[in-house]
DNA sequence: CGTGCTTTTGAATAGTATCAAGGCCGGTGG
DNA sequence: CCACCGGCCTTGATACTATTCAAAAGCACG
């Protein structure tokens, strides 16, 4: 525990000085980043910890510094589905925002350090920084027209091509291992289902192994590698994806 | 065609007079009310027209004064799917705001009277207004959320929970006629299933058929009354609906 | 070297989509 | 006013897909 705080200590970062170049933050007045930077917190979250939990109070906003966070959702007998995968740079909780609780969880898929700005904070912000809300407003239509986009595609695809544009999901996300070129981020076969919303675990592995009879995809435990990419974009192609 | 020009002159409203309380022009300063009402354009949209069009150029917000329309994405083989149901005091074509064209398309369900902003126009009066801005932001915000729940539904409901979950979305939407109590609106079987998202008009009515025989529902033609409202609410209550 | 977890495979079952055909209703034209 | 036409609704049968259950194999970990 001693060292998860050294760590944070560690990674504590300077706005101004932050890598993350599209952080809203970065749209406010000078004087507005340096209050931002003093305001925010930092916190750290190993593997699998959960950032917030659906029914919490929603105090503010969450920004990922680094890391790879899932948002999930519980349904019907606690079934859960991916609602979204965001990685840094991104936005957290936002659906929450104008709410008073959290419509759904997120959980760190891999150690991540997330930046958080209390509501009054960014209310304050939003107000002060009139292009930063008009920013952020364009990103909530962005984030709209992808999810309409992930509705279509649940409404028409069937298991096959949902299971085959989770790949080019994540593989648009978080793109490619520089060496081994797998894809950057490894997900059980159940968070797969969960993602391309097919109901269990098995018709992915039944999936996945068809792609590999037709040379398409190659795997070895959670690593998949895309090897053609062309035939993989041509199943989801009708369907609008890229 | 000469009696279309004059509804609409005697139509047209006034944004200081206008009886959508919601309107977002409301949340501007009293001058910038006045600068909409006079850049404004209205236009008379008879049932079946379209007022957009994917793929056109987005060239401002349009703002539902009175009627019904509805927005839908065409994807695989022609094959639509309405993706939202907007009435008075809702806002239209806000999905493509912020990029070049619209990713779906509107069309009215009913005689519908749309207010038009031009971009630059709106432009402006989010800049001078940030009020505004934040609001429509939070309006984005909780859109968000409704097609998230829209998305879970689509990943979790068998066709049964589907097509209960577009009547129970329906009677919220536009509630009852005052005088049979059937659902304020008139859709095909057709346009049922591409609300529900499920393959078929005859799904639709096998489930219907279905409804009735448990008292739960009734219907004449396109009117539909519910009967036992708890009943129905039982049905999608394990997903969060309401 | 067991224990518990994820992955894999097979088979049975349930659910959904599709096809085909008849009935109903409103509108049109004779 | 009636007959006809086309669109929508309805119903049944069939083929297909997806889901679930069961069980074995692989793998990490203590």
């Amino acid at each position: 525990m001693s060292d998860l705080n050294s760590m944070m200590k560690n990674k504590q970062t300077n706005c101004i000085s932050c890598p993350n170049k599209n952080c809203f933050c970065k749209k406010c007045s000078p004087e507005w980043v340096e209050i931002l930077n003093k305001r925010k917190t930092q916190i750290f979250y190993r593997k699998g910890q959960d950032i917030f939990v659906a029914g919490q109070m929603v105090l503010g906003l969450h920004f990922i510094q680094s890391g790879k966070v899932k948002v999930t959702s519980t349904g019907y007998n606690g079934r859960e589905q991916i609602v979204r995968i965001a990685t840094a740079g991104h936005i957290l909780g936002h659906r929450g925002y104008g709410r008073e609780i959290y419509p759904v969880n997120a959980a760190a898929l891999e150690d991540s350090l997330i930046c958080f700005v209390e509501n009054d904070t960014i209310y304050e912000a939003f107000i002060r920084n009139p292009e930063m809300t008009y920013s952020l407003m364009i990103f909530y239509a962005n984030e709209l027209r992808e999810v309409e986009s992930r509705l279509k595609c649940q409404m028409q695809m069937n298991t096959r091509e949902k299971v085959v544009s989770s790949l080019t999901y994540l593989n648009k996300v978080f793109g490619i291992h520089p060496k081994d070129k797998t894809i950057n981020v490894q997900l059980s076969r159940k968070e797969i289902a969960e993602l391309a919303g097919v109901s269990s675990d098995e018709q992915v592995v039944r999936i996945f192994n068809d792609l590999v009879k037709e040379n398409i995809i190659s795997k070895s435990g959670k690593k998949i590698k895309i090897i053609d990419e062309t035939a993989l974009l041509k199943i989801v192609e009708p369907f609008g994806m890229g």
